[in-house]
RNA sequence: GGGCUUGUAGCUUAGUUCGGUAGAGCGACGGACUCUUAAUCCGUAGGCCAAGGGUUCAAAUCCCUUCAGGCCCGCCA
């Protein structure tokens, strides 16, 4: 028997009230219902109903919450997507043996479908009065409790479902997610951009800084990796003659997981032909302003402790003037000797391996500004070292056209005047392979198709890739990627293990 | 990788300081109740306290190890 399975959370009694509707000839899980209202519209329609109930009887569907069994007569909370509403179930309506099966057999965390006539109750709250009831779906598992919810966190995560029928704050931050998604797409198109999707299983990954997942396929025996960026084939095909094109895409790296890292998480990434980063930090300024006032209906709003003005025109700083500005240092202006100096002072990290004072630049940007800058702030001008896909600054020796935006100290975007010298592109990437041979395990592999690409010609270009986890934390408030992220990667839980070997 | 911290009934939890047979609410089960809304009232069952080992006459409690989480730091542009 399927109840007798160790690994299935069925509960016995259940089972059994499942086992003797069977015997009376009741479907537990029958093929539909013609519902013919959401609790959304009732509420809407009959905001202001008085006691008696309205001539027209509507069809609800969903899950019951809670039941208040007052013995001939039942009060029972129904929740469909798009709320909850009351329902009233009297044994005169329903008859003997309706509403004995119902006081019986039926169980919160049940579907039922209800047919009925919408009233207000003595105490004023809009509900249902029902003549009719079926159920929809039976349960076999017991729903958490009805006051507290759950809110172990861990199940959480493990048990979305669970986490979506019990909290209702779960549920809109995936609603916004949704949302946000749909936005960006429409948001792109309108603009002139196509939507296209490059492989997910790439031969030689590249597009950023990271570790990969390698994973092998059987008939071509061959090693592949899994993206960490869909940069290099987006970029091919701007090459190729489309001149505004995005993905929408899951990228994986093989790296710590903690608040604001899951191993595969979603970015958007978006290219456009003659245009360069300023217009691109444009295009990316635009899009989270009218992102928050799509979600939040006004131009600010609260994450955490701060309070965040997205409103236009937001900071724009190079990396040198903010080490400047927040840490009073002119990296520029210093020689090795002293700037070393006050990476010992400070304790800086990996300074001592610096061997520029770009390299310096970085790391004080790094330790002394990133968390620092709160309120939206774009971020410029980043040095040759760390950007081998970006376009050498049209002035500044040895500082390229890249920027990145931060917001609670959070990276959100990466953007840059695409690099389309193929022949300054193969140095770089022989420079990050030279790296990556000698255990830089997140340098890049030289990807000589896209430089071949390259070597045919991609027009002067715009690019950005925004991380829409990261955007989605800031939009709905949340400390934590696992909470916008639906099924965050959780070490897998051993079931019992018998002891072998 | 480092620090702190959590795991007790289906759910929410008390008990751990200072060792002495595990307590509650909700839920479930049985009963009463035809306008309740965390319904109420009466009754019943349900836990070997994350796992393993140790100390002890005695361990949920003290010690060690392991497992799975959470927070912070490092790392990850």
């Amino acid at each position: 028997m399927t109840e007798q399975n160790e690994n299935v959370a069925f509960d016995p009694i259940r089972c059994e009230k499942a086992t003797t509707l069977l015997q009376q000839g009741v479907s537990c899980y029958p093929h539909g219902f013609e519902r013919t209202a959401t609790v959304a519209e009732i509420r809407e329609r009959f905001e202001s109903i008085g006691h008696d109930p309205a001539d027209e009887r509507f069809a609800l569907a969903g899950r019951l919450y809670t039941v208040r069994n007052h013995g001939k007569t039942v009060f029972a909370d129904l929740g469909d997507e798009t709320g909850r509403m009351q329902v009233y179930i009297r044994k005169n309506d329903l008859g003997d043996e309706l509403f004995t099966r119902f006081v019986e057999l039926f169980d919160r965390g049940d579907i039922i479908g209800v047919r009925g006539r919408p009233f207000r109750t003595k105490v004023g709250e809009l509900s249902l009065w029902v003549d009719e009831l079926q159920l929809l779906c039976k349960t076999l598992t017991d729903l958490p409790e009805k006051f507290h919810g759950l809110k172990d966190t861990e199940k959480r995560y493990r048990q979305r479902y669970l986490d979506l029928v019990m909290n209702e704050r779960a549920r809109e931050t995936f609603r916004v997610r949704s949302r946000i998604i749909s936005f960006i797409r429409s948001f792109l198109t309108e603009r002139g951009y196509l939507e296209f999707e490059t492989p997910t299983l790439q031969p030689i990954y590249g597009g950023a800084n990271a570790r990969p997942f390698t994973t092998h396929h059987h008939y071509l025996d061959q090693t592949l990796f899994l993206r960490i960026a869909p940069e290099l084939y987006l970029k091919r095909l701007v090459v190729g003659g489309f001149e505004r094109v995005f993905e929408v895409s899951k990228n994986f790296r093989n790296e710590d997981i903690d608040s604001s890292h899951n191993p595969e998480f979603t970015m958007v990434e978006a290219y456009e032909a003659y245009r360069d980063y300023h217009q691109m930090m444009d295009l990316t300024e635009e899009l989270v302003l009218r992102l928050v006032e799509t979600t939040h209906g006004s131009t600010s709003l609260v994450y955490g402790e701060n309070t965040l003005e997205f409103a236009h025109p937001w900071r724009r700083m190079t990396m040198e003037e903010a080490v400047r500005e927040y840490a009073g240092i002119d990296v520029l202006a210093l020689s090795l000797e002293e700037l070393a100096r006050i990476a010992a002072e400070h304790r800086i990290p990996d300074c001592a391996k610096a061997t520029h004072q770009r390299e310096h630049l970085i790391l004080f940007f790094e330790f002394f500004v990133e968390s620092r800058l709160i309120q939206p702030t774009f971020i410029h001008d980043f040095p040759v070292e760390n950007s081998p896909l970006a376009k050498r600054h049209r002035e500044k020796e040895g500082f390229t056209e890249r920027f990145e935006l931060f917001i609670n100290g959070m990276e959100l975007a990466n953007g840059f005047s695409e690099l389309n010298d193929p022949r300054d592109q193969l140095e770089r990437l022989l420079t990050q392979d030279r790296r990556r041979l000698e255990g830089d395990l997140e340098a890049q592999m030289i990807d000589h198709d896209f430089i071949n690409a390259l070597a045919l010609g991609m027009p002067p270009t715009g690019g950005v890739g925004i991380g829409i986890d990261r955007l989605v934390m800031l939009l709905t408030d949340h400390a934590s990627i696992k909470e916008v992220i639906l099924f965050p990667q959780m070490k897998t839980a051993r079931e019992s293990e018998p002891a072998e070997e």
